[in-house]
RNA sequence: GCCGGGGUGGCGAAAUGGCAGACGCGGAGGACUUAAAAUCCUCAGCCCGCAAGGGCGUGUGGGUUCAAAUCCCACCCUCGGCACCA
């Protein structure tokens, strides 16, 4: 309910005429053109497109403006910049507008893109648009297919049927990576799980290369550390547990153990409910109930599944695995502690050195083996697991060694005698990319009873979506329901056959979107090969970090995968990434409409202008930190700006003395170089607010300046002039007005970024604070060439520090050049 | 539970071994005004003091150092990620 409490501030000028004015005259005069073969070092820097919702959240803002400010400053730097723009216009809400609504997702979609392009325009950015992408329209797609058949060539697409992840309410399989704590990502709703033949991504064949980031130049190591988790890699031991016994086809359980040490003290086993043994080792006394704890498991969501609080529960088999190192009989379980998807489905059980062993052996009964010694351990049975380390006993030939001994040289023996192999296990699944919506990509497959599957020939591309479709939900693709579309020929014998009715996950296209942006319409090729050579990988990547381990490795996969084709001659998508944070409600919660805390950007801009608002989200905090917005803060900002208004326009002749004071002056000048430092410095690192406050420093003793009356003509000139190019990737609008007021030419943004002069940063006079035992007793304004011994000296001499030095032994004095003397006494 | 970021005035924050609180918001007082708004000036971490000055102060407790918001150890809180991963 915080509702809008505070007045806003008035500007000076006339916020929609200003920047209405400069907008249309940069487009007009294609002042952010791309010219691939343009002057200056190519620099593509890319924020990530968004999902065209329909209207411009305070959120768009506090991503874009900052990065508009950096793409500015880097072409003011020289370099020749692509900065280009788009909407991820595939995806679920428009399906749901079409269910809910009635209208057409094309048209829905088309619609809020067209809104949001005029919000984006207004606030002012330098987008390229003439590269703009938008991901639905069929001169996209039909790459998003071309490269899926390419991924199908090289074996890296691939169907198959699998329990794949369920959103009851999107109504559509989703990728592992979709789901949070055991809820669909979108719209958090529990998951389920449903066996279907689904189309993947074999993004486990990379999982090692995705591991290797030194193909980075500067990505924060969070996200490193959050992809390295995803992948999870595992090192241990595959072992076969012998079942041939049992006259079954297969001759051995497999389980896959990071603890191939405790292999002595297996007393149980146990399958995942889902695994595929379960019922082929199930015993014909045992069956009723088997079957039934394995319904049940199936019918729980992950949540209830997954959730550690709950007691171990489980079924025995009736069936018996042996030991392959000691020959011994042991039980068989199915548990739903153990997973299907991770490993082999199955788990050893050794509950003296596994909690969850633990809980799950006294839940049963089952014996528990210590086979590694704790400190000082007499034979009393254990109250929980002991993980940690210890010597061997109950092991064989094992005893008496060092379990970290002990994990090689049971693989070792397991190796030699053919019953287990080291193997690395990845946490990370294949990517499923196939989706049972209407509004996405048309797989390119054809399904031939005679021929089996078949990819659509490339010149029959694209498969385009029919228009007229029914969107109701039902759980599997509209376009399953839709004769027309799904009515085809085999390409090989000709015969009839059906189309793939699943879309593609709309991840895919953003794996790649950034090299359409090189040739948007380019008919031939999905992008211009010459103009990739030279334009790729992007160089800065910024944008939201929710996507750490969904598109980010996603594209990172895509790109490498596209090298190993030959496709492209590189391997990383982004050399270089930031992630802003996320703006925060005034109120300090996350913004969303049950709150009542969302700020709308529009009203800010249509009284205060596009300059305003972007220079206070970037002053606000760091930019990669975010924070709450405020209104009072806005208003800071436009009184800021104001001032700068009428500071900048003044005509320094009007107080420009002829005999000019020549410290005053220094001292003006050195403060304008001293933040051309700091501005060039902080604006390249992302730093904006301690940019911004730097430069409120310098308007504030350019107002002082000008009061003192101290300064010649030419060095106000010069101050004016810098301070108006450091606003400009800033405060864009502004800094074009009052440079064309001040009588400069056109345009602003073509100046070159201001040098500074080194020997003019320096000050003059420091400050050198006198310390004694470590308190500041005393501030001395010394000139800043002063000598050690001047220094000390002078400490010594002041009048304060000596009354704390009394009488006291001086033992130490410590000097730190330009800045302090500490004398130490005692 | 594990991993990572963060904790500094009334608020957003700055300072990454050397003057804590730059810059801004909010606040108080003053100028201008018939008045208000806007604008400008002054004050402003807390405590004692008329002042000069002094004491205390960067989540908590300890340590290293001439000197710690900053480095080290332990803990608390908070935000994010992962979580029965064998």
């Amino acid at each position: 309910m915080t509702q809008q409490t505070q007045r806003l501030a008035e500007v000076r000028w006339d916020p929609r005429a200003l920047d209405a004015k400069w907008q249309a005259r940069w487009d007009r005069d294609g002042l952010y053109r791309w010219h691939a073969d343009g002057r200056g070092e190519k620099w593509y820097e890319l924020t990530m497109y968004p999902y065209p919702s329909g209207d411009l959240h305070i959120g768009h803002w506090y991503a874009y403006a900052p990065y508009d400010a950096h793409v500015r400053f880097q072409r003011m730097s020289g370099k020749n910049v692509l900065a280009p723009f788009g909407f991820d216009a595939f995806g679920l809400p428009a399906e749901n507008a079409a269910i809910r609504r009635g209208i057409h997702p094309h048209t829905w979609t088309m619609g809020n893109i067209e809104n949001m392009r005029r919000q984006i325009r207004s606030m002012g950015c330098a987008f390229t648009w003439d590269q703009e992408v938008v991901c639905c329209l069929p001169e996209f797609y039909r790459w998003n297919q071309w490269l899926f058949l390419q991924f199908f060539k090289h074996g890296l697409a691939y169907r198959t049927r699998a329990p794949a992840v369920w959103c009851p309410s999107c109504q559509t399989v989703l990728a592992n990576e979709q789901v949070v704590a055991g809820r669909c990502e979108r719209c958090e709703t529990p998951i389920t799980r449903r066996e279907m033949d689904q189309w993947f991504l074999r993004t486990t064949r990379y999982a090692e290369q995705l591991l290797d980031f030194s193909g980075l130049v500067d990505w924060p190591e969070k996200i490193l550390l959050m992809q390295r988790n995803w992948i999870g890699r595992s090192p241990g031991v595959e072992v076969a547990f012998d079942i041939s016994h049992l006259g079954l086809e297969e001759k051995g359980l497999r389980v896959f153990t990071t603890r191939v040490d405790t292999l002595y003290g297996v007393t149980f086993m146990v399958l995942a409910p889902e695994h595929p043994l379960v019922p082929k080792l199930t015993s014909p006394e045992r069956r009723a109930a088997v079957e039934a704890y394995v319904e049940e498991a199936r019918r729980k969501s992950d949540i209830e599944r997954l959730s550690t609080e709950r007691e171990k529960t489980g079924e025995f088999l009736g069936t018996y695995c042996i030991n392959p190192v000691n020959g011994e009989r042991v039980q068989l379980f199915t548990a739903d502690y153990a997973v299907a998807w991770y490993a082999t489905g199955a788990v050893m059980g050794v509950p003296a050195h596994d909690q969850r062993d633990f809980d799950f052996a006294k839940q049963y009964g089952l014996p528990v083996r210590v086979v590694i010694a704790p400190p000082d351990w007499k034979g009393a049975p254990l109250a929980q697991a002991y993980v940690a380390e210890g010597v061997h006993v109950n092991s064989g030939q094992f005893d008496g060694m060092p379990n970290s001994r002990g994990v090689e040289a049971m693989a070792d023996h397991l190796e030699r005698t053919g019953k287990g192999k080291r193997v690395i296990t990845y946490r990370m699944r294949d990517w499923l990319i196939s989706r049972q919506r209407y509004w996405g990509t048309p797989i390119p497959i054809i399904y031939c009873e005679k021929c089996g599957t078949l990819p659509v020939p490339e010149g029959q591309l694209p498969v385009l979506l029919p228009e007229d479709v029914e969107f109701k939900p039902t759980g599997d693709s509209p376009l399953a329901r839709h004769e027309g579309f799904m009515r085809t020929r085999c390409p090989q014998c000709g015969g009839e056959a059906r189309r793939e009715s699943n879309t593609i996950d709309t991840f895919v296209d953003s794996s790649w979107y950034f090299l359409r942006y090189l040739s948007p319409h380019d008919l031939q090729h999905p992008w211009d090969p010459e103009l990739a050579r030279k334009w790729l990988p992007v160089d800065q990547y910024t944008g939201g970090a929710e996507h750490a381990v969904m598109h980010l490795l996603y594209a990172r996969f895509f790109i490498k995968a596209l090298r190993d084709m030959g496709l492209v001659g590189f391997g990383e998508p982004f050399l270089r990434l930031y992630n802003q944070g996320v703006i925060l409600g005034e109120d300090h919660e996350k913004m969303s409409k049950s709150r009542g805390n969302v700020v709308a950007p529009d009203d800010y801009v249509q009284q205060l202008g596009a300059d305003v608002v972007r220079c206070y989200l970037m002053f606000l905090g760091p930019w990669d930190r975010g924070g709450p917005w405020s209104t009072a803060g806005i208003n800071g900002a436009a009184r800021w700006l104001n001032r700068v208004w009428e500071l900048m326009a003044r005509d320094p002749a009007e107080q420009g003395r002829d005999e000019a004071n020549p410290e005053a002056e220094r001292a003006l000048r050195s403060a304008v170089h001293r933040t051309l430092k700091k501005v060039t410095g902080d604006v390249g690192a992302f730093q904006f607010n301690t940019a911004i406050a730097a430069m409120m420093e310098l308007s504030n003793a350019m107002q002082d300046a000008w009061e003192e009356r101290k300064a010649g003509v030419a060095v106000w000139r010069e101050a004016q002039e810098s301070f108006l190019l450091m606003l400009a990737p800033l405060a864009p609008h502004l800094a074009e007005e009052l440079w064309e007021k001040t009588g400069r030419a056109y345009s602003v943004h073509q100046q070159p970024w201001p040098k500074w002069d080194e020997s003019l940063v320096a000050a003059q006079t420091i400050t050198l604070v006198v310390q004694v035992n470590g308190r500041v007793r005393d501030r001395l304004t010394v000139p800043a060439g002063i000598t050690e011994a001047e220094a000390k000296e002078q400490a010594m001499a002041s009048a304060n520090a000596q009354k704390h030095i009394g009488s006291a032994q001086v033992r130490q004095v410590v000097y730190v050049p330009g800045r302090l003397v500490n004398v130490v006494v005692g």
